[in-house]
DNA sequence: CTACAGGATGTAATCGTTTACATATACGTA
DNA sequence: TACGTATATGTAAACGATTACATCCTGTAG
């Protein structure tokens, strides 16, 4: 374990002064350019690497961004963390990622963790900001932090998000486009995040707008798929009036209630329509493809560490924008087969239809 | 943006010096009780937290890890790293991860990164360790590290992972088990990481202990599954004498594999078997699940930080180990059909068999 | 009663940078 | 020649913590 080398090596080296040093790394101040390279040419010689923790120490900044997450391994927040990482990277920042396993206290914790890391600023997924300890942690202490996916009623310091309730509300729309009239909704994290009660509050507005109530809630725990399979299971075996199209929460849940329900003999989606939200790569890695709402996760990433920093430089900066979702046609939204008038049965709908939509701000 | 408290702040508070207030921060030395409480109180009110920064400079240690895997939104990596910040909170360490997106230069560049930022150690997945610039860095610099999921040949710091020429080998063996005997392999980043690799060799080694030769071998870039869809096609339309079941060296390439198979109307396993490797949820998610292997992301991952503490305690210590991995059964791997003896075409096993194996360190 | 042990606390150096300020050198101009 | 003005470099004080060492108690043994 070598000693690191330190910016006096390099000065001691050169035979010049540690500021000298400084400003050649740094890139300020009049240097000459002789000294210039003759600097340089030891840092290579030697190796040297500024230390991120005596920078961090002296100037206030030390180019590291804060990041929460509920999840590293759901796709959704992997990709969102893959899209800020990227943009933090061009612009020369480190993120430094935190996972708050969907818990208030970690989330909390994790703020508190970053705030001693000195990170210039913080991107977070909350589970829900109108009741975050993190959230108002931040807020009190007024530092600059910057919600992804939440998209919350009152004012932020910042969020990049989509309209879960509108996106929700435009699938019900697809849903009884396609002549279903017996819908269910299968939420996860119900009970849990703000996410989820928008999608199910926006598609119980879709449906009320058609004058249709919704015919089944099942709310699972999203980490055991047991729950689902007993749920699903106890609907079907009850009445023949069940759901012939179900919304999924998010696409996990679509494709584990596909699984469930082919193992239950019913075809979809011929028999029963499955739609789910977040257009993960396992939805359209399948045939047929899973139809659902795709969110744009990498940008919404980069365009949060995009919002973060204007606000670092300029203070009190735009607080936030909704991203445009799509609704991606794939195949598992079809005519419903009950009441059927002489077509296919069960036809897909086979022109890929697709929605974009984007607002400016308006919190 | 209000001014961070520091240690002065709480020293001044109580009328005491910053070296007494440290102490209790750090619970070593010897203070009255009676200002343990007065501190703690102070600390409390006050909102203190100690900055890392200024810790890290001081002691050597950050108490941070630093992490660098391919890709945040690879299943395989994302559980990988779950396990490890989750074995890291618990010890009281905050891992710092980085992506290299398969990109050597940018490996190289996060272990400089890191570096300056004076983590404690480094977890990482290297494309190919017999071939890293970065690992070769970490030696040079008798740096502690821990390779993830890379099980190299040649002496390293320390490694945890999966003995993927092995695993594939048994693939071959179970496959050949079902009667196929034209058989092929898709892979992915077959050029560029050690795994795929081992996996190809294993396989190849496999078949060959049965007298059987591998019957195709399709490699596509991972990123656009096009080149998939071109290649299989042109494989099925060429001859009659096409392969009936493949090993995808991961996943994600099983699953797109599948759906290609099914868009050309190839039944998945009836007329064509498929076997990934990886295990990841998106395969058991799916009627029939994916026959697969299953490698052990998040032990990999919380056993990798054991290691790699216990060499920052006790320098020179074990170097390595394998971790056992399991073959799912799944539905995607059946008879095959085209020798049958009278029984049900292509049906699935339906006995799950699973397979354990550990080994200790050979290095 | 003195001395000394040992507990509780303070003092100050240090870690590797940045940066305001001081100093030195060179050049053109009055 | 002397002086102002850049331009290039050095000096030294921070930043917020840790920690060796010094100091000041208090109690107890000789």
């Amino acid at each position: 374990m070598v000693k690191p080398v330190t910016i006096k090596d390099i000065a001691q080296h050169c035979g010049l002064s540690v500021a000298t040093v400084s400003r050649v790394v740094n890139g300020k101040g009049a240097v000459r350019a002789e000294t210039v390279e003759k600097v340089e040419a030891a840092i290579q010689a030697l190796g040297y690497r500024p230390s991120m923790a005596a920078r961090a120490l002296k100037s206030a900044s030390s180019m590291t961004l804060g990041v929460i997450i509920p999840s590293l391994t759901n796709p959704v927040f992997a990709e969102t963390a893959a899209g800020l990482q990227q943009r933090a990277r061009e612009l020369g920042y480190t993120p430094l990622i935190l996972s708050s396993d969907y818990d208030d206290a970690l989330e909390l914790g994790a703020v508190e963790n970053l705030l001693a890391y000195q990170v210039d600023g913080i991107l977070l997924t909350v589970n829900d900001a109108a009741a975050s300890a993190a959230l108002q942690r931040l807020d009190e202490a007024g530092f600059p932090y910057c919600l992804m996916h939440n998209v919350p009623r009152h004012r932020v310091a910042g969020y990049i998000g989509v309209d879960n309730f509108r996106a929700a509300a435009e699938v019900a729309e697809r849903i009884l486009a396609q002549g279903h009239t017996r819908i269910g909704m299968i939420s996860g994290e119900f009970i849990r995040t703000d996410r989820a009660r928008d999608r199910h509050a926006g598609f119980l507005a879709g449906l009320k707008y058609a004058g249709v109530a919704l015919a089944q809630l099942v709310q699972v725990d999203p980490v055991n798929a047991t729950g689902l399979q007993q749920a699903l299971t106890a609907v079907y075996e009850q009445s023949e009036e069940s759901p012939t199209a179900w919304f999924c929460s998010n696409d996990l849940l679509a494709l584990a209630a596909i699984a469930q329900l082919e193992r239950m003999g019913k075809r979809v989606p011929d028999e029963i329509s499955i739609v789910g939200f977040d257009g993960i790569q396992a939805g359209a890695l399948r045939a047929p493809a899973l139809t659902s709402i795709r969110t744009p996760n990498l940008e919404i990433g980069s365009a949060a560490v995009d919002l973060l920093l204007t606000q670092l430089n300029d203070t009190s900066s735009g607080t936030g924008r909704k991203l445009g979702y799509q609704l991606v046609a794939g195949g598992t939204l079809a005519e419903t087969s009950v009441i059927r008038d002489g077509s296919t049965p069960g036809k897909t709908q086979d022109t890929p239809f697709q929605l974009f939509n984007e607002s400016k701000d308006d919190a």
